[in-house]
Parts: C-alpha cells; structure tokens; sequence
DNA sequence: TATTATACCGAACATTCGTTCTGTGTCAAG
DNA sequence: CTTGACACAGAACGAATGTTCGGTATAATA
C-alpha cells in the first residue's frame, strides 16, 4: 500500500488529503472546484485527470456524473486511520507464555503482514503510538490478576517509570513476568499486582530486562 | 432526544433514514432529487421543506446551495451509533464493591442522563444490547483475578447458563462476588476464576441472586 | 529526430442541483 | 365560517458541477 503512496505527485497527496479533511469536517465530499480552489489548481479537467490518477491507485472511488460523487476508498482510509476514526487498529503480534521471551515488536510497525488486529477507540486507549497487543497463554501469570486467554496491550518502550506495571525477562530464570518495577538502588523490587502476594527482589539489576510497558489487560469472558 | 424523534412525520424519519443508508453506502449525502425518488416525493420542494423540518429539530445540517450539503449531525447520528459505526458507547452505571448490591440498569437503557460512558468497537464487544459498565471498588475480587479500579462490562440477564461468570448477591452474607456458577443439583457451587482457590458451595439456591453476566473485564495499567 | 506518455491549462457545454414561486388540500383554533 | 399553520405538488430559474475538447510543456524513449 505504501509504494503505491510514493508514486503520486505531491498535487496528488495534496488532493488526497484535502479530501479527507473536507469529507471528515464537512460530512460531504468537495467538488472538483472547491479541490482546485484549495490546492491552487485554476482548471477543473486538471482536478479531474488527478482524481482518476487517486481512483487508478485505488486511494478513491468515483461516482461519474453525481455531483461530489467521491469518496475514500477502504484502502485510502486505512493509510492514515488515526486521522479520520477514533478507532485504533493494535497488531496482535503473538502470545506470551511464562517460559518463552516476549516477541519483539518490528521497528517500522507498519500493520502489514500482521493478519490480526485488535481494534480499540482511542478514547481508551490514548496514544496509539508503539502499542501492540499479546495473548496470554497460560495461567502462570495470576499473580499480576492475568488468566489464560486474556489480551494484554504492550507498549513497546525500554524505560519504564518506577512503579509502572511491565514485562519482565529474567534471563537467569529464563522467565517472563508481567509485575510492578521498582528501581530501589543497587537491586530491583518486582512486585506482583496481587496485593496479597509477596515482591521478589533481584539483587543484580543486570538480570533483569524489560520488554515493554503493559498499558491494559482485556479479558472476555465467555 | 427521543422525543423529537416522536414528533416527527414518517416521511421524515423515512429521509432521516434514506440519507444514513446512502452516506453509510456511496460515503457521500443524496441530492434533494435522489431523496425525492427514493422516498416517493415528486417535488424537490416538498424534500426541501422536510429537510428544513429535520434540519429545525436537529437531527440533520444543511449548507445551503452546495450540492449535496447535508451531514447527519450529532444529535442524528447518536440515535443509532450501531448501524453507522462500529463503536459501542456502554454506559457506566455506577461502582461494584463488595459490600453493597450492584446498581440495577434501567429498563428502558436510553443512555439518557448518563454522563459517563465506555465506548468500545462491535468487533471486541459482540452484541451491544443490554451491556452495562461498572467500575470495580476496593480489592475485595483478586480472588475473580479483578483488582481496584478495573472496569467489568456486564449484560444484564437474569438466567446465567452453567460455568458462565455472574455476578451474584448473596444476602445472608450481604457480599457481592463475581464467580463461575454451577448448579448442581439443590446447590450451588460459586467457582473462582482463580484456579488456585477453592470454590463457595451454597446449599440453599434461593440465597443466591444473580445480578447480570460478565462479559468483559479491561484494566487500565497507569 | 520523431514519438509517446505525463502533467497541465482554458474554455465551452450539458447536466445536476438547490431555490423560489404559485397553488391545493387538510385540520384545528378562533 | 374564517383563519392560519402544516404538508404537499409542479414548474421555472439560476447557480453549481462534471465532462469534453483543443492546446502547451517536459522528459523519457525509440
């Protein structure tokens, strides 16, 4: 999707985008003038030969002969999705178990290739921004309140706050936790989210390797 | 909100509806004309005229002599958020502590008069009717593997099928608890969803008030 | 060099579209 | 009975809109 993005002609992601702001303020698409008004296009058979450009790549539908008989195709809309929807699309990158380290999350983070997504609002969510999603395989992880079966919504950062709730590789171990991170000088507190439950303490902060931020757990039932 | 609705003529609901149906399908508004076909109105101004009505009443903005200036407003478009978007606005009813029986929904579940709501996407949620969010009070359901602060999602049913999570009011006791019930036989068997802990079993089933299904559980992590 | 494809301009044209105006019929209030 | 508000019909008008056509400029290609 992206490659067919670097052919257009800036005139052509102009157009594109202006018709997606036009559409999302307005509630109706602009005319062929109103687009050449905004982008600074004096002839409408200039408008017009762009627009079949964005319909040929896909990025937009055309209805010929209806008046702003034009929309965004699915595939336009998924470029930029943040934009237009409050609706996030979080790639379910895989599952996380106890004994197996946490699969790293793809540095460009593009959605493509990754055939499941969990789609939450922004409202809930917040910053959409290096969030992806873990199934919990499992039951090994009830002392942080998380079952088998539950989803867990990453955010992929190294540096964690003191007292954020994160994954956790214990390379000594050879285990993954979800808990509490405390740094308290030369050794790291861990402590589970169960309140009743005991912390364990690291003394070597060097055993201990954060793969990423839990921002919320989801759990459906039945 | 609801109200307007009443007052308004079946041509005009018709129309309210016909313009949803044609900017949910071609993602753009029907002309006065396509309006007029469509509903059976000969006359461009008897269409004006209605819109004008629905345009008075809210549910609808009209810029005046741009082709197609027409957008479901606001107020329109919540009247039914289901059939336009995939997002699911559940109200938030109240908290859930242990002490004290949960809030019962209204019958009626018009949305009216709730402030806060959850919203949350059709994909993740199923089946949005009678769902109800509650926020979770205290520490005293670790042992459902739901901590202070969660947000449980419930559907309020009063028959709950065998294994299914509920949850349940037991006045001799005067708890609440979110357990997977079991009836078996002239006693009830209330099962943590923590595998570790033992279940309750209650022999005399009439002590047992089921107040609605869990259906989702979300923690917010920080 | 000639050719082709791409991107663009300006103007003319036909259609679509919203608006306006003159009526008609109904029904409840005065 | 008259009045006025409401819902509607048909026709005409002008503005908004999409389409088409002839023409220009540039760059890559044969």
């Amino acid at each position: 999707m992206e490659e067919k993005w670097q052919q257009l002609t800036d005139r052509q992601r102009g157009i594109f985008h202006y018709i997606r702001e036009f559409a999302d303020e307005r509630g109706y698409p602009p005319s062929i003038r109103e687009i050449g008004q905004a982008i600074g296009i004096s002839s409408t058979s200039v408008v017009n030969y762009n627009l079949e450009r964005l319909e040929q790549h896909g990025l937009i539908e055309r209805d010929r002969r209806q008046s702003r008989g034009l929309r965004i195709s699915e595939d336009g809309a998924e470029l930029f999705p943040a934009d237009l929807y409050d609706l996030i699309k979080i790639p379910m990158l895989g599952v996380i178990v106890a004994g197996e380290p946490i699969p790293v999350p793809a540095s460009d983070f593009s959605l493509m290739g990754i055939e499941e997504t969990v789609e939450l609002t922004r409202e809930i969510v917040g910053d959409p921004k290096d969030l992806y999603a873990l199934r919990v395989k499992g039951d090994s992880m009830i002392d942080a309140l998380i079952n088998d079966g539950d989803i867990v919504i990453m955010h992929h950062s190294q540096r964690v706050e003191n007292g954020q709730m994160a994954a956790i590789w214990l390379p000594d171990r050879e285990e993954t936790t979800l808990k509490r991170i405390y740094w308290e000088g030369n050794r790291v507190r861990l402590q589970p989210a169960n309140p009743t439950m005991s912390p364990i303490y690291i003394d070597n902060p060097a055993q201990v390797e954060v793969q990423g931020k839990v921002v919320m757990v989801i759990r459906k039932v039945d």
